[in-house]
DNA sequence: GACAGACTACCTACCGTTAGGTAGAGTTGG
DNA sequence: CCAACTCTACCTAACGGTAGGTAGTCTGTC
């Protein structure tokens, strides 16, 4: 992957976390690296190609850091929810970032077929995560919780998901402060 | 308010809660209503003045009926509760509908100003009616809780939001299923 | 070392389509 | 008659994408 592709990338990412696919452009892009619009569609011939491009590459990023914390056996699951809500905390940082596929989800139905099915892996990926986590967290008497590891691990990453979009339509940051408050409670019964 | 203009406001809602915004025009409200697209701009002169209203129906509407029942002095924190969740479930039960203002809260930067305003507001009244049930029902003894009245507000309502765009993404209904039982389960201690 | 061919990256110019929006005329009910 | 409404016809700007070409790099062969 040469330089201006990771570019296209980078500047692709910003612009659907902070204004969503359908209102951005190539032009958009285009302008964010410094070349033109054909130029863009060099490296990724179609709008949907760029899409389904840039999903894959957010989720290997996440994927091989999340299996990277769950397999070390030096991390036990607290550090593994710690490093989990580092990223929701650095996106909510900024004043218009959201999760990548949080804000696409908002207008899944006006995505191209490929990249839906890229928004549900993520989604699903995520989810899985959070179980395992939860689920050997317990089994090592880290974690208290009466719920199952199913429904819990959906109901974080569904209240983080929300809460980002939440946080960045109120502008109110104590939102996401407030709820991984009430996350960690539910974790320690 | 004529009958054109609140199937303008219909198909117009409807299109935003199944494919967002940006992605949608005043010609496919026009063809949704059976007339052309200058006699859409007619009653709504701009795409943001149309936000602008059918926002404020949707916001006024769910105003009087929340407000209705927490009034009621009939009704507990547990009616209350299961009728708040009801128009989830309504709109999970089609494939492909969230929240008006969830939909929404994926582009909001991409939004015209008034639009956005709107929005935020939506999200506090929601938050702040759930707040209420909340501090009353546990005051009555029907609810138990540990937490602030103010961050289980918040989790409620950003979870639910979250889960609608997360179970559309997934087409998987079972997401809202799984939060609600954990939201209830929450809220007897 | 020199040169031809292939390839990559990027450009200008342009395509058809659709977006939001406007102007003005025809129609209709009070 | 008038006002509300809907229409046809049109505008400009922007969209995703294509055509055709230029400049430079890399490779292989003599």
């Amino acid at each position: 992957m040469n330089d201006t592709a990771t570019k296209i990338l980078d500047v692709g990412q910003e612009l659907i976390q902070t204004r969503g696919f359908t209102a951005m452009s190539f032009q958009d892009i285009a302008a964010g690296v410094g070349i033109k619009k054909p130029s863009v569609i060099h490296h990724f011939p179609s709008k949907a190609s760029l899409g389904v491009a840039l999903i894959q590459r957010y989720r290997d990023t996440f994927a091989s850091q999340l299996d990277g914390i769950r397999t070390d056996p030096d991390k036990n699951a607290w550090d593994a929810l710690e490093f989990y809500f580092s990223p929701y905390l650095q996106f909510a940082a900024t004043p218009e970032k959201v999760c990548l596929c949080g804000a696409l989800s908002g207008e899944v139905t006006a995505l191209p077929e490929e990249m839906r099915a890229e928004v549900k892996q993520f989604m699903e990926d995520h989810q899985k995560w959070l179980e395992i986590i939860l689920h050997n967290g317990r089994k090592d008497g880290e974690l208290k919780f009466k719920e199952t590891p199913t429904r819990l691990s959906r109901m974080i990453f569904n209240t983080l998901q929300g809460t980002l979009l939440v946080k960045r339509s109120t502008d109110d940051m104590s939102q996401l402060e407030d709820v991984i408050k009430v996350i960690t409670h539910m974790l320690k019964e």
